[in-house]
DNA sequence: TACTAAATTAGAATAATTCTAATTTACGAT
DNA sequence: ATCGTAAATTAGAATTATTCTAATTTAGTA
């Protein structure tokens, strides 16, 4: 298990290792999303922890660093049926548990789910990923 | 195998069953979405139909009307990683494959797929339905 | 035929997200 | 350390999907 501070030094790390600049804004949205280990934020999410904390990070610039944090790999988004996207700090593959109630993502690990049967791919389409959700209510 | 006309009776039956009304647009709309048997349309695919064909149905009502047939079992709606919400003329429980590149949706029959673990429910929340896409790329 | 609740409508409003274009910053080269 | 430049940030406008509003029309019933 890897205390909240292993979380942020090795997504920093990440940054660094990636095309991006390593910016005040960006370091500050790290540390907010990986401060609690795994977890899921929607932008708003981030943006009111940022302005809780007093920083000031235009809206646009969390759009353009989720965004940019998710195209290089250091966290992933999720889609939801509820119409906001949410960004996931466990970039493996694995499922989640949606509660439509309260909006809230639950990791489920890919061990904990099997699939055991799959149909054929469509001709001429190759298989990209498969999402599980498992939507529950209160 | 159910013919087109087939379809699309059965519908206009479950539309006289419930309690809305049979007002033109309802059944202009509903002979869209059936007419091709099992199908998924947006908002966006069913108002451009409405214009090939030169009805004059407004939008709003494209989504009141969607709307109303999915809070009552005629169609059902379908959220993808993109960002519109598809309606399903399949209103069996059924999942999806779901190409990135077309946007289009494709049925899987609950028969054609077998989850055979699931991790348990948290506790005090109860499962309300188990979504299943299957992306694929082209 | 008349009544009335429900449906339709155009357009305004909202919500999430992306775009624009001006300013600022990171960071490699000097 | 300073400079130059591409990348990043920003405020606010724009866009997209969807819902709301409130006036008008209609379906189904008495
Ligand atoms: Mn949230
Ligand atoms: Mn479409
Ligand atoms: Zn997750
Ligand atoms: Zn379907």
């Amino acid at each position: 298990m890897m205390t909240s501070n292993e979380y942020i030094k090795k997504a920093l790390q990440s940054l660094k290792n990636s095309p991006l600049k390593t910016t005040k804004q960006r370091v500050d949205i790290i540390k907010i999303l990986f401060s609690e280990g795994n977890n899921h934020f929607t932008v708003e999410d981030v943006h009111n922890k940022i302005e809780k904390l007093g920083l000031n990070i235009s809206l646009a610039t969390v759009y353009n660093c989720l965004n940019q944090l998710t195209e290089n790999g250091i966290v992933k988004s999720v889609k939801t049926s509820c119409n906001k996207i949410y960004f996931d700090t466990n970039t493996t593959s694995h499922h989640h548990f949606f509660c439509k109630n309260s909006s809230t993502l639950i990791d489920i690990e890919s061990k904990n789910i099997k699939i055991s049967k799959l149909p054929k791919i469509p001709n001429g389409k190759k298989l990209d990923s498969i999402e599980i959700v498992v939507n529950l209510t209160e």
